[in-house]
DNA sequence: GGTCGGATCATCT
DNA sequence: GATGATCCGACCG
């Protein structure tokens, strides 16, 4: 890919609003890694929003409190927030919110513009689509090392992009999770590569306990 | 083409 | 000791 015009990553007081607001405003942005040298980068086009006390889903639920593995969470926005999901894969996190909230939007879809070849190495030979939170990471090159690095001084960068039209962006369910599974804080821009669409599952309401 | 289960481990109960 | 904000190969139809 040519050479891009100015990279202005965006500034914090970006990330210092309501974590569903970040999500939804993150598609569409940029993300460049440079770790370990080389560089990649592509679009963001799936998020989705976590925390504040009262979501039970988030590791941030006032269930356990302010912990060594989501301290981050409650830390300063724009901040990275990385945890290792089923022991297996890393997940890259953005903290949102004023600090002490306890919120971070999790990444879990690109769509690569440049070093498809250097994401593909990564991903042992596999398609070089980043799409999935573990696949992403793996990818970008990121690991547990990030853990609680500004974003702006880190080999990441969150750079402006393009503005997704609201008839672009599918909200539904998060994925993959048991509790609070119909709450819409899931945002993808529709029609993207790779970003699997199992928005057919229906928004069922909870039994009443 | 869809579904199932193993991998693998930090974190919390 | 059980549980995941997952991924992928194997297997079935």
């Amino acid at each position: 890919m040519g050479r891009l015009p100015d990279l202005r990553p965006l500034p914090v007081r970006f990330f210092d609003r309501p974590v569903d607001v970040v999500a939804r405003a993150l598609l569409g942005s940029r993300l460049i890694s440079t770790i370990g040298g080389e560089t990649c980068a592509g679009v963001i086009v799936e998020t989705e929003a976590y925390g504040g006390p009262e979501d039970p889903a988030s590791h941030a639920s006032t269930r356990a409190g302010i912990t060594a593995r989501n301290r981050a969470m409650f830390g300063p926005p724009g901040r990275l927030y990385v945890y290792r999901s089923y022991g297996v894969h890393w997940c890259l996190n953005v903290v949102t919110g004023p600090e002490g909230r306890g919120e971070a939007v999790l990444l879990r879809g690109l769509d690569p513009t440049g070093g498809a070849d250097v994401m593909t190495g990564r991903r042992g030979g596999f398609t070089p689509l980043a799409a999935g939170p573990g696949r992403l990471t793996q990818a970008l090159g990121v690991d547990g090392s990030l853990y609680g690095h500004p974003v702006d001084q880190s080999p990441l960068l969150i750079v402006d992009g393009w503005t997704v039209p609201d008839r672009d962006v599918v909200v539904t369910g998060r994925i993959g999770i048991s509790t609070a599974a119909d709450w819409p804080l899931r945002f993808y821009v529709a029609g993207s590569p790779g970003v699997s669409a199992p928005s057919a599952r229906p928004s069922l309401p909870e039994p009443p306990a």
